[in-house]
DNA sequence: TTGATAAAAATTGTATACAATTCTTATATT
DNA sequence: AATATAAGAATTGTATACAATTTTTATCAA
């Protein structure tokens, strides 16, 4: 049972206020959504986000648009020009060649955390591999099988700040994720070097593990940046 | 009126922005005085923030105050319950354990980025760490210049978003230093650890100057996990 | 047409008002 | 005295109002 989690494509606008969201602030509920579309590209990358529209159209006023604006910044998601207001920021070549090498970083800091006789839980890496490559062709599914099969092989890492700051930068680059996972070859290639990771952990060989990993981040990236140059930034 | 005592523990710099940026919007000066005063310690770790409190003593209205705790709470300064508003988040051994590796793996990444037959700075270098061995005494001082040295050291990266993802964590955890600058001995041995740092760069040994780079990282968060172990927390 | 410029409209920055929730305190009950 | 609880105060969450700034549009001169 896959739980897809943050990712929802659903895009029904009106932000509903069920009983069971009555402990959410709307702030958050706004930045859920609008995370959401800029993620699923119905949000394009240079769209301008007029504070009063996008309060309108989701049915609450200015200030929780601002506070779930403001939080997107952070993380990247739009940029702010002082007195010009919030637009989606653009995807570059840049951002992934800078992106990319910090979040290999981390996941291998966090690997490595994990101790030489890993307990990730290699069953359930394998399981999830299976359905990734079974996925090829559905972009979506794909981004989140993905996702969660570093989050499985990450997941017992002691270092939640760490584990915290990588989800968040995953958050990032999700929206290239698209460019990459739309190709099933590209796909295949993942699925492979996910089972070599996996292999070098069964096997209790912690440097050989990172070292696939990082072979895993390293195409990616440069898969990525091929798309990225040919759809022309 | 706002006062701006600027301590200016190293500002923000943002990318396409004109020197004549006296147009500041108030959150950012609230943002910037608010930090000062957590990282001074002039507000203490757990002190309650009360919005309307603030915006008097600041003479201001309480929305660029929330703006300002939102963009704290991002960093980890403040920390925000549903309902229950703003305070300035604890000191922790936890935060210490989990941040200072981080930080360590990501610098290590900006140092190996500029290459084996480094260009870095080294005169620049040495000329600071003399001035923070002379600082001993003064923690605001050693503060200042011992994040002025890892900047020098890493600012030819060209992974701009590897530097401000740095800088930010480092705001994060500018509270603790001054548990270890305020030891003059502590001070010294950071020194001589930079030092050894220099002298590996000036072999041209990369691999070297990265794992004393380590030890510095790893004696220091050792260093200030002592130190929070004795205050107690 | 092009460019400059000023009025008008739209949008952001900030302040304030009101509603919902939490905290405090006083009172009552055992 | 201790606990429960309800009224009231204080604080946060959200909406709206107004001011400052930017963008658009209209007009005119070259």
């Amino acid at each position: 049972m896959l739980d897809l989690e943050t990712i929802s494509f659903g895009n029904d606008s009106e932000i509903s206020d069920d009983a069971s969201s009555t402990k959410t602030p709307l702030r958050e509920e706004v930045m859920q959504t609008l995370l959401n579309k800029i993620i699923s590209g119905e949000l394009e990358p240079g769209a301008k986000l007029t504070e009063s529209k996008l309060a309108e159209e989701l049915g609450v006023s200015r200030t929780p648009v601002r506070e779930a604006l403001f939080y997107l910044e952070r993380d990247g998601f739009v940029k702010n020009d002082l007195a010009k207001g919030f637009s989606v920021s653009q995807l570059s070549a840049r951002e992934v060649r800078e992106s990319f090498p910090i979040l290999e970083s981390l996941e291998v800091l966090a690997l490595r955390s994990l101790g030489p006789f890993a307990a990730a839980n290699v069953n359930e890496l394998k399981r999830l591999n299976q359905a990734f490559s079974k996925a090829a062709g559905n972009s979506n599914e794909c981004i989140a099988i993905d996702n969660l099969w570093h989050e499985t092989l990450l997941g017992r890492c002691p270092n939640q700040r760490l584990l915290a700051l990588i989800k968040n930068l995953k958050h990032a680059i999700m929206r290239y994720e698209h460019l990459y996972m739309i190709d099933a070859s590209l796909v295949a290639m993942s699925v492979s070097q996910h089972a070599a990771v996996i292999k070098q952990l069964e096997a209790g060989n912690m440097d050989a593990a990172v070292a696939a990993l990082e072979t895993n981040w390293r195409f990616s990236r440069d898969a990525m940046l091929v798309r990225i140059g040919e759809t022309s930034y």
